[in-house]
DNA sequence: GTAGAACTTCACATCGGCGTCAGGTTCAAG
DNA sequence: CTTGAACCTGACGCCGATGTGAAGTTCTAC
């Protein structure tokens, strides 16, 4: 399929996919007038770095992250480095410092809400 | 005290309490000679501008918000608006969808952590 | 009065994923 | 062949809190 396609099947825009394959994300076949043409198995590729920048991840990280996961084909690639181990551990710490951190911040803005809610109108 | 203690004391960088001021966040006294003067309760008060900007709220809100606190001598302020209530439910809601999210990221981030793990070095 | 730390304002830089415009090429359908 | 949609590369802009550096002034301790 082509750029259009793969953007409109996954949400993604089309200038995100190519920024994607310009941080080494993502390849893509050429056709013999440079169009790029993608396998079927993208969609899922694209979903999943999707998420993994939801999860605040940086793409240098993703880039290093994705050859170590299982593909389309079931197959797993490459080994996981000591590294990258050691960055997706200090990935989950962030990510669980961060919810910790939302967590205390809703509760601030809850009281917060609260305090505010003295001065409210009384009904006018 | 001055700026440097300020910053000493609260953990925020004298650049970023400039800016606070700039942003409407913090007022000052000014020396004759123009140097910021604060008084005791800034402390908290910068405390609290630091935690709502952790919780992800823009500089504008939080200075539409502060002066709904009850501040240093408990005196409830000014009275929240209408509006102001509003963009207050906004962002607890964007905060909670952000730990749905990031949970949800987490989650996925343990399972390539597993999957990247199938591929670990046995031992060598 | 003098050194030097602390302060002032102004302004440019950063980060990173992506919007968006520009100018040109390719593809698919008629 | 023609037309219009889809695609290409390249480059600049943005957001927003904060780092940083410059050049000048003020405060404080001696």
């Amino acid at each position: 399929m082509r750029i259009g396609e793969l953007a409109r099947r996954t949400g993604v825009s089309t200038r995100s996919l190519r920024y994607y394959e310009q941080r080494g994300l993502l390849e893509s076949a050429r056709t013999p007038g440079g169009h790029r043409q993608y396998a079927e198995w993208t969609v899922d590729r694209v979903i999943r770095i999707q998420t993994l920048f939801a999860a605040g991840l940086h793409s240098d990280v993703i880039a290093g992250l994705l050859p170590c996961m299982h593909d389309h084909d079931g197959t797993p690639n490459e080994r996981a480095t000591h590294t990258l181990a050691e960055e997706l551990s200090a990935e989950a710490e962030r990510i669980d410092r961060a919810i910790a951190d939302l967590t205390r911040s809703r509760a601030v803005l809850d009281e917060v809400m609260t305090t505010a809610r003295l001065g409210r109108d009384d009904g006018s």
